[in-house]
RNA sequence: GCCGCGGUAGCUCAGUGGUAGAGCACUGGUCUGAAAAACCAGGUGUCGUUGGUUCGAUCCCAACCCGCGGCA
């Protein structure tokens, strides 16, 4: 008799959340194998900034993999800091990964904190042309003569409904409207399904959404920030020792700018502190705006310190 | 004790004789290959306290309270 297949599980929450703890512990209880779905625990160098879990690459029986406690843990720390990634990229990889864990007959765990990713993954997205480096700088340098304005009105000139969509402050979502429009030579707006942002599809896997009252949170972030701070430091200045420029993709991240003008005394430590954990609170208010429009996944919410039981709540996940 | 400066949003502060504003914070939201990104919306208030002048005081006057600096 085959055993029940396991479903995957998702686990998504802002960052600080506790989402690895929880995901080794349904790992260890499920004989699982975890995905991470996140933006920047994708590269290499970048550990205490991102809080990338502790682990070691080894060579298993299923090839080399970056172990956390014995657990494989896919998709973290095997990009270099000055590479782009982008959502088309991990849900190509992701489902690779994904089908080599069922393969193994193993559970599947995704955890993360990037929204985009796990709805391209789980929602997939329209067949858009991906990113195009020439077209990007070639915008970039418009904008950089005209102003976002000059941006704006070109969008509104190609593809108006488009233009009423999107602001003309959003200089990222603009300029990839009209390199949409560019490359598929006609309007972004008529190629968008409009059916991407929806529910999760829960037939498919369970779906949990880790949120924390906001004080606790911010206490949980303070707390990690003022630990972590000196190891970061020494991370941050490592890199740029060895020739990374401080504008490259892997440190345009959250915290790291603040890193950075710290370590070129533009900032106290005090202010350091205070402007990561500021901004990481910015950051965890998207998080769970983005995660609160899935009505349909599991909501785990954390009011006080003892609700947070990482085997009591990967218990629950399993029963749900 | 005296002199000076200050007390306005959670914080730092601007401002006006007709009940007030910015930045940050905070709240809600957007999101289709940069997403830890890039944005949109919202002002949340006993203007230190009590009196006085005035049609009207957060603003002018007085006293008091508190903070900072100086002189003793």
């Amino acid at each position: 008799m085959e055993p029940e297949k396991i479903k995957p599980i998702t686990l998504m929450g802002a960052n600080a959340s506790g989402k690895t703890e929880i995901a080794l512990e349904l790992a260890r209880k499920l004989g699982g194998e975890i995905l991470s779905a996140d933006s920047k625990q994708t590269y290499k160098y970048l550990e205490a900034g991102t809080a990338k879990p502790a682990g070691v690459w080894a060579d298993t029986a299923a090839g080399r993999a970056y172990l956390v406690e014995n657990v494989p843990y896919h998709l973290v720390d095997n990009l270099d800091p000055r590479s782009t990634y982008d959502a088309g990229t991990f849900v190509k990889e992701a489902k690779k990964v994904m089908a080599e864990i069922e393969g193994r007959g193993n559970a599947a765990i995704m955890a993360g904190g990037t929204g985009m990713y796990i709805q391209a993954f789980w929602n997939g997205m329209d067949d858009l042309p991906p990113a195009n480096p020439e077209i990007r700088q070639e915008l970039a340098a418009l904008a950089e003569v005209g102003g976002k304005e000059a941006l704006h009105a070109q969008l509104a000139a190609m593809d108006p409904a488009a233009a009423v969509k999107i602001p003309p402050g959003n200089i990222q979502r603009v300029m990839r409207a009209i390199e949409i429009t560019r490359l598929a030579g006609r309007p972004v707006s008529q190629i968008w399904s409009g059916r991407f942002y929806n529910a999760l599809p829960a037939h498919e896997g369970k779906f949990v959404f880790l949120k924390w009252q906001r004080d606790l949170l911010a206490e949980r972030v303070k707390r990690r920030t003022v630990t972590r701070f000196e190891e970061w430091a020494a991370e941050t200045r490592n890199l740029l020792a060895k020739g990374y420029p401080e504008d490259c993709p892997g440190l345009k991240t959250l915290g790291y700018p603040q890193m950075l003008d710290y370590l070129a005394g533009r900032l106290s430590k005090p202010e350091a502190i205070h402007a990561i954990t500021g901004a990481s609170m910015a950051y965890a208010k998207r998080q769970n705006t983005w995660f609160g429009r899935y009505r349909n996944a599991l909501l785990i919410t954390l009011e006080k310190y003892e609700d947070y039981d990482p085997a009591a709540i990967a218990a629950k996940i399993i029963n749900a």
